[in-house]
DNA sequence: TGACAATACTGTGTAACACATTGTATAATG
DNA sequence: CATTATACAATGTGTTACACAGTATTGTCA
């Protein structure tokens, strides 16, 4: 069993690598508009990412102590809730990332050009 | 000047971010020929992905001991030359990464609709 | 001969993610 | 009322990989 399990242990690793990175990209892409954490947790899993709480939570104070993201408590609700929003510097930040990930998208095309993807497509 | 430089240095880390994870399936994309590490370099640069010495050397190296990649030295010219070359377990792996690859794309697609990138679209 | 390019390799530091876990407050259930 | 479940936030520890800078060798060309 040890060798099978071995494989996919270093598959996963391998997608895990594959979307590390692109995290920054979706929070800011959904920070437009006001969100607190457990709520993003939810948007970004319905477009189909998922990402953990211990991941986001730091990722989220993260971005805010790099000035990409401002937040504020909000404790009108039932629950007090940490709402983040993207700030101005955020947005640029954001639409140069972008810019980035659709280069490598370009660029990873033409490096794929051929090859075909047994993974299931997931037809929207 | 200390506030602009913090701002590209992480612009830099972020982007250093999304660029990485990548570069494995880049890389198993590339060997289905035979290749040498320098070589891989120079065509990996030419599609518009640059990859330095010291990160590419050790990721081969590391995909050959995970048995995706399979390497020889080659004597016969000039200089001796390590080529790799794609094992059938890496074919597999390449084929399920590209997968995984196309289903991030279908998710970042939707994530960032609506934002435009500022930076430079390269037009091939 | 000297300088530069091609080629390969390694060691160290940094940083981020995953995972597990803690903690609290509210809702739901018995 | 007590107990469990869920919403929500946070942290800290370990693993991993990448970048960077540096070493080393061998050809080639001036």
């Amino acid at each position: 069993m040890s060798k099978e399990n071995e494989l996919s242990e270093m598959y996963n690793k391998l997608t895990q690598e594959l979307r590390r990175g692109i995290l920054v990209l979706a929070a800011l892409s959904q920070l437009e508009e006001e969100k607190y954490g457990y709520a993003l947790i939810n948007s970004l899993a319905e477009k189909g990412l998922d990402i953990e709480q211990g991941t986001l939570y730091p990722l989220l104070r993260r971005l805010e102590s790099q000035g990409l993201l401002e937040s504020e408590w909000n404790v009108e609700g039932s629950r007090p809730r940490r709402y983040y929003l993207i700030s101005p510097e955020g947005s640029r930040t954001l639409e140069n990332l972008a810019g980035e990930w659709r280069s490598l998208t370009n660029v990873m095309e033409k490096l794929l050009d051929g090859i075909s993807s047994e993974g299931e497509q997931n037809e929207s």
